[in-house]
RNA sequence: GUGGCUGUGGUGAAGCGGUUAACACGUGCGACUGUGACUCGCAUAUUCGAGGGUUCGAUACCCUCCAGCCACCCCA
């Protein structure tokens, strides 16, 4: 058996890529016209950084994580997300010394140890945003926004923009306690997840998909009715600004989060069309992370989304750019002359393809049929004589006759 | 991690104990020593995910493993 590549771990290749790069590209846009500027970070921390940001009891760091001692006898963990290693480094470098308004996005490959399904591998990649040193409800309807016209942009329609408030350490733990007696009450309607989560997060309840449960939690008391007056304006006023830049969502009060360090603010752009794998990109706002990690008391709000699943949603769509022109040769002494014309066309910004074989005739325009060449030129005898050719427009057959330059082609092919 | 379904060429697939392993697409070459797309011809799986077992014989039956998919769990 030949190798083959690690479970859930995948190869994007050349026909896949140029959707890949069409939401990378966008994003970038996207991104950098709200103002965030990239920031690269390793794909490897220490274990340590994740267990305290993510949460040492949350199912990722519990049992989801690449983790591994390396020869320095150092516990380092392959990324499951974004945020933490970004904070890292906002803090490790003392970024917020020059301006605590940062605004960061990154991209690129996380890891996750899951059984691998459609939409949900082991390396997965993520593009994400990040506004640290922002309290005002502003950044987080900006955030938004910027998701919204991210998904506008790339074409898609299809995600809609959920949003919630989690509370904040101060209103959170009484909206647990009372969600816990309401629980408590219909223990027995319960199904053996949720008796699980009643104890571990009891906030998961009100997602679980089993009808008992469903009907149990019906009457739960809603977080946002527990809000504390400032996570209660906050919030209102998340939902002003979304409504003055006329952005559509819908409020989900029972939408919670796999992460820890989520405060205030969370949302997700979900879609149905992906089977279990609804969540498109997700995020919310983290008013303690940067400090938990020994950083100052700054706030932080950002998202991460899944490309993978993006990807899924644009469909096959072609992004493959075509040749410009496909040069066919006679014999030797052609190709001499074409593969100078090709170099000299490619140096000046036209994408050119010539046979490299020395096949017949009839292969090489197949060829330029088969790669989507704009235009088609047969070079022989003739036109060396000549100086000139009759280039082939390929979508309707028709010739028009050009002097063989770099500066005659390019006005014909319109470079 | 749990439960279930699936695994035949580059792709989509038929075959379900003895076949030259259909068919379609794709790919290559040719039908015309100088022009693609349509048409036609030829070629393209010593082999049926891997390894064992049952059998005179296994792609087909059994076991193990691997992989993919679906749901759960969880999540982007």
């Amino acid at each position: 058996m030949a190798l083959t590549a690690v479970k859930g771990f995948n190869d994007i290749l050349p026909d896949e890529s140029g959707r890949w790069q069409y939401i990378e590209e966008t994003a970038r846009q996207v991104f950098e016209l709200n103002g965030f500027g990239e920031i690269r970070v390793p794909i490897m921390e220490k274990t340590e950084l994740f267990c305290r940001s993510i949460g040492d009891a949350t199912d990722i760091v519990e049992k989801e994580m690449y983790t591994f001692t390396d020869k320095g006898e150092n516990s380092v963990t392959l990324r499951p997300e974004g945020t933490a290693g970004v904070m890292r480094a906002f803090i490790e470098h003392k970024l917020y010394a020059q301006d605590p308004i940062a605004k960061l996005y990154y991209m690129g490959p996380m890891f996750r140890y899951e059984r691998p399904q459609k939409g949900r591998y082991r390396q997965f990649h993520q593009i994400g945003a990040e506004i640290t040193g922002v309290n005002d409800p502003l950044a987080d309807a900006q955030v938004l926004n910027m998701l919204t016209t991210f998904f506008h942009e790339i074409g898609l329609t299809e995600p809609t923009l959920q949003i919630n408030s989690l509370g904040c350490p101060e209103c959170r733990p009484a909206y647990r306690a009372t969600l816990r007696s309401f629980l408590e009450e219909r223990m027995g309607q319960l199904c053996e997840d949720c008796k699980r989560r009643f104890a571990t997060n009891p906030l998961r309840t009100l997602d679980c998909k089993v009808p008992g449960c469903i009907s149990a939690t019906a009457g739960a008391p809603s977080v946002l009715e527990h809000l504390c007056s400032g996570c209660d304006d906050h919030f209102s006023s998340v939902r002003r600004y979304l409504d003055l830049s006329s952005t559509t969502y819908s409020i989900n009060s029972r939408m919670v989060r796999g992460l820890d360090y989520y405060t205030r603010t969370t949302f997700e752009m979900v879609t149905g069309l992906l089977g279990s794998q609804s969540a498109v990109a997700a995020g919310g706002r983290y008013d303690g992370l940067i400090s938990q990690l020994g950083g100052p008391t700054i706030p932080g709000i950002g998202f991460a989304m899944g490309l993978e699943r993006i990807a899924l949603l644009l469909g096959t769509k072609d992004f493959a750019s075509q040749p410009d022109l496909f040069i066919a040769t006679m014999g030797e002494g052609e190709r001499d002359i074409a593969f100078c014309l090709m170099d000299g066309l490619i140096k000046s910004g036209v994408r050119v393809e010539m046979d490299y074989e020395g096949k017949s005739l009839k292969s090489q325009m197949r060829r330029a049929d088969k790669l989507k060449a704009r235009y088609s030129v047969v070079i022989g005898g003739n036109e060396l004589l000549s100086g000139s050719a009759s280039f082939k427009r390929m979508s309707d057959g028709l010739l028009t006759e050009t002097v063989l330059t770099v500066a005659g082609i390019k006005a014909l092919v319109g470079i």
